[in-house]
RNA sequence: GGUGGUGUCGCCUAGUGGCCGAGGGCGCACGCCUCGAAAGCGUGUGAUGGGGCAACUCAUCCGUGGGUUCAAAUCCCACCACCACCGCCA
């Protein structure tokens, strides 16, 4: 949820993030027009509310005859109360259902325009010239014995595998790998639910009703998480977080799903866009003023974890139209894919500044003894996807793979050697 | 899944229809006392939204959502969470 003060005293703000982002900018106007009329409401129900209260004192003193008199009275009044309360609510409701569709204001800096306008801020390292044909992650996989998409397939449909051997092994190690990473950071490692209820889903920002990316379980009303950034930004919902508290640093390993509706078609092979994976993703809620600091700290983090695993990668600052609802700011690590010639998302760190606090209700004790919203922000540390830069970023003409060094210990093995 | 119990302002607790405008204790904060501290005494003690420069003030909140009533923490219904026991199960 958007800060109301800012609709309310600087809309021209709201309309200019609205426009960065592609979206229809006439919704402030609806906002504060709808915004007024509910407060007027408001204030109509409370005075007749007020009203009330003092004649059913009366009431309750009152005898005989008198009593009958104001019990009339109280019984009319009963009735405007209620007619005063529905209009209230129902303008309430009204405003809220639409300002939960309002995204997060976007940062000052972020780029303007859609999925194509991201600009390049950062290169590192340079792709490799093999001196034979580089094999796909798949056909790699395969031969390694890693991957299993066949089965995936048969067990429980398209864009679903097995990681088998040495595949279970390296994620095992990717994802140890990165907890440790974060321990080493001061962040503290979870293992969160992955079915979470539907005013989770809401507050973190996602749409329950309409999003066609979300697995549901409607028996139970429950839905199946994208990333863990869902169960950590509700582990403090509704909390008033002690205020020498922050910073708090959470890192989540968990299996994430995704229905990947509307990509048939893209990304179909290999496991590069699939329904199911793992993540570790950090987490943090911080003092508003210190979010932006915070997620350059992410993003180092996923630097020196991209450090570790030698893929070369790019850092780019997402356009706005492309920031999904929370987000006020994104950059995301885009490793290079050989076989594919370009780059492809492997971390993504966003600042959600109060946005999901707000829906989610997370608040802190300030040093003047208020409470106040949290910012948060994730950032990815490893994914499932790393597997394909490193599997084809690390290939040798025998269609062995080279494990990163730092990655060794986690894995057990120097080299994956083709079993096919 | 079944049976029973519980859910009140940070914690404990009082409160079965109208002076509950939620009382008390603990904790915490400030003050008094003290050389200092403890003890003791006094005062204060939440959230959200609205109004006022301000002391302040109004409304909402007693697990959640409905209902009954002029009036609900209190009565009714549903749900949720926790506890205990039983059943089932990786």
């Amino acid at each position: 949820m958007i800060d109301l003060r800012i609709l309310r005293e600087d809309p021209d703000r709201l309309r200019a993030s609205q426009r960065a982002r592609g979206e229809d900018d006439s919704i402030v106007d609806t906002l504060l027009d709808l915004d007024g009329r509910r407060r007027a409401a408001l204030t109509s129900f409370e005075s007749t509310r007020a009203e009330q209260k003092s004649l059913g004192k009366q009431v309750s003193r009152a005898q005989g005859e008198e009593k009958a008199a104001l019990l009339q009275r109280a019984k009319d009044l009963a009735a405007q109360v209620k007619s005063a309360e529905a209009e209230a609510e129902k303008l309430g409701a009204e405003f809220d259902s639409l300002l939960q569709t309002v995204p997060n204001l976007v940062e000052p800096g972020a780029p303007a325009g859609g999925e194509d306008d991201y600009v390049v801020l950062e290169t590192h390292g340079e792709p490799r010239t093999f001196d034979f044909e580089p094999k796909d992650h798949l056909e790699l996989g395969e031969r390694l014995d890693a991957i299993d998409m066949e089965r995936g397939a048969k067990v429980s449909g398209a864009r679903f595998f097995f990681l088998k051997g040495v595949g279970a092994r390296l994620q095992l190690g990717l994802l140890n790998m990165g907890m440790q990473h974060a321990i080493e950071a001061g962040f503290v490692p979870m293992i969160t639910p992955v079915l979470v209820k539907p005013e989770t889903m809401q507050g973190t920002g996602f749409t329950v009703a309409h999003d066609a990316e979300i697995y549901r379980l409607p028996e139970d009303d429950l839905y199946l998480v994208g990333t863990s950034e869902v169960s950590l930004a509700g582990y403090h919902a509704q909390e008033i977080l002690p205020a020498d508290q922050l910073p708090l640093r959470y890192a989540g390993w968990s299996s994430c799903f995704r229905r990947e509706a509307g990509s048939y078609g893209k990304d179909t092979r290999g496991i590069i866009r699939v329904h199911q994976f793992d993540k570790v993703e950090m987490f943090s809620y911080v003092r508003p003023e210190d979010a932006v600091a915070e997620h350059q700290r992410l993003l180092q983090y996923e630097r020196e974890m991209l450090a570790k695993i030698e893929v070369p990668y790019r850092i780019i600052d997402t356009a706005a139209g492309d920031l999904g609802m929370s987000a006020a700011r994104k950059f995301d690590c885009e490793g290079w894919i050989p076989t594919q010639g370009r780059y492809r998302e492997l971390t993504s760190t966003s600042n959600c500044t109060e946005f999901q606090s707000r829906r989610l209700g997370v608040r802190f004790r300030d040093k003047d003894g208020k409470p106040r919203y949290a910012a948060t922000l994730n950032g990815t540390l490893a994914t499932t996807r790393w597997i394909v830069a490193i599997l084809e970023n690390h290939q040798q003409a025998d269609g062995s793979v080279v494990v990163p060094e730092a990655l060794r210990p986690y894995v057990g093995l120097d080299v994956l050697e083709p079993v096919k």
